[in-house]
DNA sequence: CGCGGTGTTGAGACCTGTCAAGACGTGTGG
DNA sequence: CCACACGTCTTGACAGGTCTCAACACCGCG
C-alpha cells in the first residue's frame, strides 16, 4: 500500500529506482489500529516515525481547558509524523479517525538517508514544508474565513489531496468525520457545523451521507472558499 | 549579527567547529530593506533564501477580497523563509515589518549542505520543522482561543523566542507591530485590537507604549493564554 | 501648519457559541 | 425479536464576542 505514497512523491519529483527500493525498505512493520485511539501522544520521546498506509488520522492539539483542535487531516499515503524525526518528539496528538493501518519508520533508517541519500532527504524535507504551508493556508482559514469559507475550503483542500493519491471519484469521496470531528478541524462547534452543513446543502454546493461526500458544484465551493490550490505545491520540481 | 541565528540553533543541538564556518559561509551578501516592504512574493521562483540578521518579518498570505493574515512573525536569528529551499517558490508574502538587514543564502550552497554535511542538513530540516510547530500552535489559537488569550499568548512566545537570542529586558521587548499588524497577526480586527489591549492593560498584565512591551504580570499573562512553552522545543537533542 | 498614520471610542449588527432537548439509527443483550 | 443504550444529527432560544462603520484624538514630520 505504499504505492500511495510514491504516487504521492512523485507528483512532486521524480524518483529514482535505488531511491524507491530504498523508500520501500524503510517500513520495519505495519500496525493495525481502530478508530478513535491516540497513536502517538504529545511529548513522547519518539524513535520512529509513521506512515499513514489506510485510513485517516488527524494532528490534534489540546488546550487544557479541554477544548481540542485539528493541525491537519491525514489521508492515505501522508508521511503522517515526519516531523518527529527532527523534532523527536511531537507537540500534538496523532489520533485514527477511522480504522488505520500504519508504517512503522525507524529513525535510524531516515538518519541513514540523511547521509546517503541526499537528494531524498530533499524530497522528505519538501514532505514535512508542504505540511508546514498547508497549517499556513489553515491559519489563513480560520483568521480571515468564515465558517461556511472555510468548510468549502476544506472540502476542495481534500478532494485535491485525495485525487492524488486515486481516492476520489469523479467530485466525490469518502468523507468519514463526525460533525463534531470536523467542527475540530475548523475551529467552530458541532452546532454550527450542522447548520454551515445545511446552508451548503441549501446551496447546492455539496450532498454528504453515509459518510460520503459529493461535490454537486465545485466551481461555487471554489468561489465561496476563495480557494487557490497553489499551496499545495503539485507541479514537478528538482528538488 | 549572524551570532544570533548560531544562538538560536545552539539552543537546540551541538554545532561544531566546521559546521559553523560552513554556516558562516552560508550568506553570500547582505541586504538592507526599509520598513513595509514586501521582500518575497507568493509565487516567486527563488533560487536563494532568506535569514533575518536584524529587524522584524512576518509570513503574510493574502485573500482575494484582501484580507490580510500572518502565518507567523519572524525575529532576528530566524531563518525565515528556509523552507524555499524545499518548496522553490513560496505560499506566501515574506514582509518587513520594520527596517531590516537579511542575509541572502543561495540554495545551492544549501544543496552542497545536503551533501556534505548530514548533522547540519537535520538541524536545518529541524528548524524548518519548529516553523510548522509554531504553525501548529497558532492554528489552536486561532481555533479555540479568545481574541484576550490569542494575545497573551503571542507576547509569551515572542517573549521565550526574542530571550533565546539576547533580545530581552527581563520581562521586557522592543515590539514594534502596529495594531493593524498586530491584529493580521491574531486575526482580528484592529479595532478589536485595541479594546482588547485596554483590558490586558486594566488587568494589570502588560504596559505597551512607544513600541516597547512590558510585561507586568508573567503568570498572569501564560494564565490567560494557557501557554505551554514545549511546541517551541527549547531543549537540546541530537537531531 | 496641515497631513497621514496610528490609536481611541461609540452604536449597532451579525456571526458563532451555549445550553438544552429531542430525533434518528444502529448495535447489543435479554 | 424487542428494548434499550449510545453516538450522532438536528433544532430552538438566547447570549455574547467580534465586526462594521463612522467619527474623532493624537502626534511626528515635512
Amino acid at each position: 500500500m505504499i504505492e500511495l505514497h510514491l504516487k504521492k512523491l512523485r507528483k512532486r519529483d521524480d524518483i529514482n529506482a535505488e531511491e524507491e527500493r530504498f523508500i520501500r525498505g524503510l517500513i520495519s512493520q505495519t500496525v493495525e489500529i481502530p478508530a478513535d485511539k491516540v497513536f502517538v501522544r504529545a511529548g513522547d520521546t519518539l524513535r520512529e516515525s509513521t506512515m499513514l498506509l489506510r485510513g485517516w488520522m488527524a494532528r490534534a492539539k489540546d488546550l487544557p481547558s479541554g477544548q481540542r483542535q485539528f493541525a491537519e487531516i491525514h489521508v492515505p499515503g501522508d508521511f503522517t509524523d515526519l516531523h518527529a524525526f527532527a523534532l523527536k518528539r511531537l507537540d500534538h496528538d496523532i489520533v485514527s479517525i477511522t480504522p488505520c493501518t500504519v508504517g512503522i519508520v525507524p529513525h535510524e533508517r531516515l538518519k541513514e538517508m540523511t547521509e546517503k541519500f541526499p537528494h531524498l532527504t530533499r524530497v522528505y524535507w519538501f514532505a514535512t514544508n508542504l505540511d508546514a504551508a498547508v497549517h499556513r493556508e489553515l491559519t489563513l482559514s480560520m483568521g480571515r474565513r468564515s465558517a461556511i469559507s472555510r468548510m468549502a475550503h476544506l472540502f476542495c483542500e481534500l478532494l485535491i489531496r485525495l485525487a492524488v493519491v486515486g481516492l476520489t471519484n469523479g467530485n466525490s469521496y469518502e468523507f468519514p468525520l463526525t460533525q463534531a470531528e470536523l467542527a475540530e478541524a475548523l475551529g467552530l462547534t458541532s452546532v454550527h457545523v450542522n447548520r454551515t452543513l445545511q446552508e451548503m446543502r441549501r446551496l447546492g454546493l455539496i450532498e454528504l451521507e453515509n459518510r460520503w461526500l459529493n461535490i454537486r458544484d465545485l466551481d461555487g465551493l471554489k468561489g465561496v472558499a476563495e480557494f487557490d490550490d497553489s499551496y499545495l505545491y503539485l507541479e514537478k520540481r528538482q528538488r
